[in-house]
DNA sequence: TTTAGCACTCATCGCATCGGAGTGCTAACA
DNA sequence: TGTTAGCACTCCGATGCGATGAGTGCTAAA
């Protein structure tokens, strides 16, 4: 592996690129870090991290970048870890947890906040309704026409759906199978629900259970798109790495995908803990040169969405890997109470 | 006013102008416009025209562009109206009423129509609830700390609240006033809402009526920033006046900023039929350079909402003003067939 | 093993040059 | 009187070039 002197090099050298964006220097390292040794020492090195890999240089007479395989490292082993302070961590508690705020509405929130402290691009991942347990479940007829679901999840996530039927069953009757149907899933999540319940609902009010039934898992299926949230997409365009209008525009555009978002964002739900995607690593082409930091959240113990941040390569992982844990921390945290 | 041949140079300028985006000189217009006079006399015609104000110069040995002025005379006088064809109109419906969507989803997809037909940026205002009829009123306890509040407007607009409250009444009495309640409601809109329905309702229920009434009252009060659809700000980084980033971002930051964007459109909603607000006329100062395309939209015979385009003012006004008309036809009779 | 010195490489900046597009003006023309 | 050809003039933008300077790799000495 890498001595403790290529170590400091190669920390001191992606230091200073997160903060310039500037190629760094073997003199300006000798400079600014403290190290004891001249810079033609430290080019050497510098040489040697080039040569396995950790360091580039974008043409000859430049100083060095780091590479994806160096920030993976710096990432991994090198960085210092940023801590937000108690009094930060409260304010972030606080904004998210709002006054009185529906859970989506936090959502957001949480979203703009990350994106605020982080100033890159922020995505939250709605929780995915399959894994929320019901808290209320509710059919009212309408009119002869039309047939309103009404799903409260567990945090306090309220779907709809209004669905049109030519209605041949009574309001009465359709409110006496809505109650039935909430006691039989009050407290269950609808991956839990097994085909007993249709079973039951279907031999205590026939064939009018089971076409209501199926409208509920109908206001259960949503439409993908309208589960992430974006939040401060122009910060990317301040990154210096981002003047160049050709690949701002290709970003943008990428971020409004909200689609390719959501694969991006699910797949990387699995491990425990703030998760980082180094550039070339995963992400989708138009990211080329991007990283992604995500994070579980939770209600109670249930994974139930991720939040990320999308911002260049080079931007500061310490402190956006700690925010991403604070806001999901506390946004999960929020949804938790929320009882 | 201007004689006919000024008039022919002038839209000629402009049609070329918002065609090429480059300061259009005489000897172009004498080629590409046939009016069989020479580049001098059209120079002249220029030099008049510039002096009036309708045309400007950037500098002295470059072409002319439009002024605000020009702009403004060109779209109520001298630009040659775009007609969709029947099939286009036709498309255009069918995309909007759609599958079975949602008024919500309707009025995003109407958005992301508007956007891919202008190349520009659009924007939705989503009907007001206070303009909108009641269609059904709910209210139900969930448990011990929170009531329901649900509302379906006219068009099929679902609203709810979920509201804390230390509850002192039984999930009976609040079904039995949330059915008061609903059929008092039921065909009103907000605005019409007098004092007589509280009245009657704290009459017949007394403090549990009134809590309630206040309680769907709150669930009116929605949170702006929700209520604009925008679609397709990307686009605008394509036109050729957005390639400075200064001004990219500038633009893109105040698009992000719905609550402006929501007062900008709804000033504009006083008169009928497709508006055009032309550069400085309006504008927010990051929108220096931009002209806003806009026109109402209707449920039956009331104005609910907004819709609109905002692009640079070199735009093609006859194409978009075609678009936004068509779009908020299809998306009024959208919601009004929707009964 | 470290370091000073040095030759070398390139990107960047400032500056001057030049071509071309477009104008305004004047004078001739219908 | 209105139109047009001709022409001098302006000024943007591209091109080329040299100077500058940051940074390197290599070599030789400590």
């Amino acid at each position: 592996m890498l001595d403790e002197r290529k170590r400091l090099v190669l920390r001191a050298v992606i230091d200073s690129y997160i903060e310039t964006a500037e190629p760094v220097g073997s003199r300006t390292i000798a400079r600014k870090h403290d190290l004891g040794v001249s810079p033609a020492t430290i080019r050497n090195e510098m040489a040697d991290l080039e040569e396995t890999g950790y360091l580039q240089q974008p043409h000859v007479s430049a100083g060095r970048i780091p590479s994806d395989k160096g920030y993976r490292f710096y990432v991994d082993a090198l960085m210092e870890p940023y801590v937000f302070t108690m009094l930060e961590r409260q304010k972030v508690q606080r904004e998210i947890s709002g006054t009185q705020l529906s859970p989506e509405r936090s959502l957001h929130e949480a979203s703009k906040l990350l994106a605020l402290l982080t100033q890159s691009v922020s995505l939250i991942v709605a929780p995915s309704t399959e894994q929320l347990v019901f808290k209320h479940v509710q059919l009212a007829a309408l009119d002869d026409k039309s047939i309103l679901v009404t799903l409260v999840l567990h945090p306090g996530i309220v779907k709809n759906r209004l669905i049109r039927t030519k209605r041949d069953y009574s309001s009465e009757q359709v409110t006496d199978v809505s109650e039935a149907i909430n006691h039989k899933l009050r407290g269950v999540t609808f991956r839990d629900l097994g085909p007993t319940m249709f079973t039951e609902v279907i031999r205590e009010f026939g064939e009018i259970g089971r076409a209501l039934v199926e409208l509920i898992l109908q206001g259960l299926t949503e439409d993908r798109e309208e589960q992430v949230y974006a939040s401060g997409t122009t910060n990317i365009l301040n990154q210096p790495e981002f003047r160049d209008m050709e690949r701002a525009i290709a970003i943008l555009e990428a971020l409004e995908q909200k689609e390719h978002l959501l694969s991006l964002l699910s797949t990387t739900s699995r491990p425990k803990g703030v998760q980082v995607v180094i550039g070339q690593e995963n992400l989708h082409s138009a990211m080329q040169g991007c990283s992604l930091v995500s994070c579980t959240y939770y209600v109670g113990s249930d994974v139930v969405g991720t939040l990320g941040v999308i911002g260049p390569t080079r931007m500061d992982y310490a402190k956006v890997v700690a925010a991403v844990d604070v806001v999901a921390h506390a946004l999960s945290s929020m949804l938790t109470e929320e009882t």
